[in-house]
DNA sequence: TTAGGGTTAG
């Protein structure tokens, strides 16, 4: 397939250059209007010339009229003429700006309702800049088959993260060639997109090879460039070359930042070696780096993957006394962490910490917390003081409208049952119920067992009957099982025959049995 | 000239 940025019909021989040759120069920085257009438009070149004020243009389009211009002025320079396109751009649904685009290019005015040209680079960017990187492209190569636009050295920077931004760095690597090869030479900013485009797909021979490349050329890598390495290393697990590297950039010319020292710092951590993580954080601090939240971050994420949350929560200590304040990030990894490993009271203390520093507490999160709430409480038995909790924080997700999810309400409602608060449990089902979700058997049973043990056997018994004809029953004879032997162990052995009674009439026989005692059996 | 590159979670 031919690349699109390489149309046959592009007059190559004009990039040719060191230097451009004047007139062509001229009307590079301006108007890129080259090759033939039609006789009525020669004088006048297609995209650059002046226009009448606006009020007597009559041919507004129906997208002009919907979308009022944005209040930019556009003149001349490129960064306001940029700007002023990226507002127009997304003020056009996305499946009309092929066509929006051909208008821009075809109005007189370059479609930009001023004396000033319409830059074809400056479109191009405006569409990198719109998330458009595909529409940029094929604008590009028909800007060039028509012979609108011959490319210098921003177009080609354009291309290139046009490429690295859809994930082809392949295709980015032929553009900076073709550059290189042409004595133009990209900026330290875009050799380092290009060969992070490789880093993020694991390929440090790519990576690399564009880095000697870029050194061998005379671009000094900056650094960013080296960071990203430092991350691609550590993304395909070199974690020990990423040491070395930043190692060596202590000694070199370009030295790292708190950048590089969170990427090694990620490595170590990703592949269990948090200490480690943590020697490189004092090392940073030594250094004289001041640390971001990130870098603590990544560190709480390192402590938590190993199942040490707990460290974590001494660095969030730590970090405070260091100035350094959490974020979201920090509080939402700590309580996961906590919870994950079955410290639900710290992560219920971290997680009211997180709330009094005003930080907004997800819907996930607060799902999260309650079912980890719920199943320590479950677990600690009877002693657990945690129902309070996690039925207040229920409660407030209630309250403020969050979604609780199927899970949650399951733990929740079998909470509700074992701690004696079946009125609150059968609330909870038919809440849930009525979202849509279906209760697990599980759940109903914990229920049924929960009312029976309150000695609520009428409601339990009419609840069965109830979850039965929602068709949510599909292992009854449990339920009926367990109604009868709670009757029985009661000693009301007329109720569970009446139970029995009723699971029979409904095609259920009890494994069960009513238990008379003696007395009433005489 | 003009834009643009690097760090954290589930």
């Amino acid at each position: 397939m031919p690349t699109p940025y390489l149309p046959s019909s592009l007059p190559l021989h004009q990039t040719h250059l060191p230097s451009p040759p004047p007139l062509y120069h001229q009307h590079f920085s301006s108007i890129r209007t080259h090759g033939v257009h039609h006789k009525k438009t020669q004088q006048k070149p297609l995209l650059s010339c002046s226009i009448q004020p606006r009020t007597t243009q009559i041919n507004r389009t129906a997208e002009e009229v919907q979308h009022p211009e944005p209040n930019v002025n556009p003149r001349r320079s490129g960064r306001v003429q940029v700007r002023y396109l990226v507002e127009r751009i997304r003020t056009v649904p996305k499946h009309d700006r092929p066509e929006f685009l051909d208008l821009l290019m075809t109005q007189r005015d370059g479609g930009i309702g001023t004396d000033d040209s319409l830059d074809l680079n400056n479109l191009l960017m405006a569409l990198v800049l719109a998330d458009e990187p595909d529409l940029a492209l094929s604008s590009f190569s028909s800007m060039s088959s028509k012979g609108l636009l011959v490319p210098d050295s921003w177009t080609y920077s354009t291309m290139i993260r046009c490429y690295c931004k859809k994930g082809q760095p392949d295709e980015a690597k032929r553009v900076f060639d073709h550059m290189v090869e042409n004595g133009l030479s990209p900026t330290v900013a875009t050799v380092t997109e290009l060969s992070n485009s490789y880093c993020r797909k694991g390929r440090m021979k790519g990576a690399f090879e564009v880095f000697d490349t870029m050194v061998r050329i005379g671009i000094s890598p900056s650094v960013q460039t080296y960071n990203c390495l430092v991350k691609g290393l550590c993304y395909v697990g070199r974690v020990e070359e990423a040491l070395e590297m930043l190692k060596g950039m202590r000694n070199g010319p370009v030295k790292p930042d708190v950048y590089t020292y969170t990427a090694v710092m990620d490595g170590f951590c990703k592949v269990g070696r948090s200490d480690e993580a943590r020697e490189l954080l004092e090392e940073a601090v030594g250094m004289g780096l001041s640390l971001s939240v990130v870098t603590y971050n990544t560190l709480f994420d390192g402590y938590c993957r190993e199942g040490r949350p707990g460290k974590g929560l001494g660095m969030l200590r730590q970090m405070k006394e260091r100035n350094c304040l959490p974020d979201c990030v920090s509080y939402r990894t700590l309580i996961h962490g906590l919870l994950k490993w079955g410290k639900a009271r710290a992560a219920l203390r971290v997680y009211w910490e997180m709330e009094d520093s005003g930080f907004e507490v997800d819907e996930r999160m607060m799902n999260v917390l309650v079912r980890g709430l719920c199943r320590t409480s479950l677990k600690e038995g009877n002693g657990s003081d945690l129902l309070e909790d996690a039925g207040q924080l229920f409660s407030k997700m209630q309250i403020q409208n969050l979604a609780v999810e199927d899970d949650t309400y399951g733990l929740v409602i079998s909470l509700f049952s074992v701690k004696k608060k079946s009125e609150e449990a059968l609330v909870s089902v038919r809440k849930m119920m009525g979202e849509g979700f279906h209760p697990r058997i599980i759940t109903l049973e914990d229920v049924v067992r929960g009312l029976c043990r309150e000695g609520k056997l009428e409601k339990a018994l009419s609840f069965l009957v109830l979850m039965e004809e929602e068709g949510m029953y599909p292992r009854r004879r449990v339920a009926y099982n367990i109604l009868i032997e709670e009757f029985n162990r009661q000693g009301m052995a007329f109720s569970a025959c009446n139970v029995y009674g009723i699971a029979l009439k409904r095609g259920v026989i009890p494994e069960k049995k009513p238990k008379f005692r003696e007395t009433e059996k005489s």
